[in-house]
DNA sequence: TTGACATATTCCTATATCGGAATACAATAT
DNA sequence: ATATTGTATTCCGATATAGGAATATGTCAA
């Protein structure tokens, strides 16, 4: 069994960091492809490809007009893998906190 | 070229939905991975693999005691991968925003 | 109709992957 | 020494990938 093809959920869409780079760019405000093969220095079929992708999961939407294809990225496909990371804030902020109270113990002298 | 491999960065190791099982399950401590088999009902060397690509990204750190091995998560290598998520925050609670105003407006009936 | 422009698709190849099965290795127990 | 337990690795095969190059499709202009 291969790897889960990248259409198959944001997780594996997000792992490419070209589309990374595509999703930001395309967060506060539509583009068309042109507009990102210039502004991110890639292939325009790779650029087209990638697109390809990022719409297939809905990380991003099309707006057709004449010639040129508008993208703009959808941030609510974004959540759920901002709510999975969430779910471990608690964790490393404990780590903070371990850190931060030992730091403070130090200062006070107590060991 | 082929795609990154899962042990490039965190993004990619984290693509793979029992790996994020796996990080979920061993978030608030530490287990041996005989625990992970049986809770996650996965092959023993399914688990050892992925545990593998986990360890190299630095998702989660190992402690060896005899035969076992105890696995925990290190929240703070998902971090980055929240970081980023958040960029886009401010855009799907804009949608969020948007959506509730206009909700606002119609209960007053304003258009 | 012909040509220019914007975007999408196809074909190619090398490679990393995942599961499964078997096996290796390491530590402990008998 | 041998067996048992816990974990890791290896070999296998099928498959989806990403870039590159070429080409196709679609739209507008002259």
């Amino acid at each position: 069994m291969p790897r889960a093809a990248t259409t198959s959920d944001a997780f594996n869409a997000v792992a490419e960091p070209r589309r990374r780079a595509i999703l930001s760019y395309l967060a506060q405000k539509e583009r068309p492809v042109g507009d990102i093969v210039t502004a991110l220095r890639l292939e325009q079929p790779s650029v087209s490809k990638h697109l390809r992708v990022l719409k297939d999961v809905g990380l991003v939407h099309v707006r057709r007009d004449g010639r040129q294809a508008f993208y703009r990225t959808n941030a609510g496909a974004i959540r759920p893998l901002h709510e999975w990371t969430s779910t471990f804030e608690r964790y490393w902020s404990n780590q903070l906190n371990r850190i931060k109270e030992r730091a403070e113990r130090k200062t006070k002298g107590e060991s």
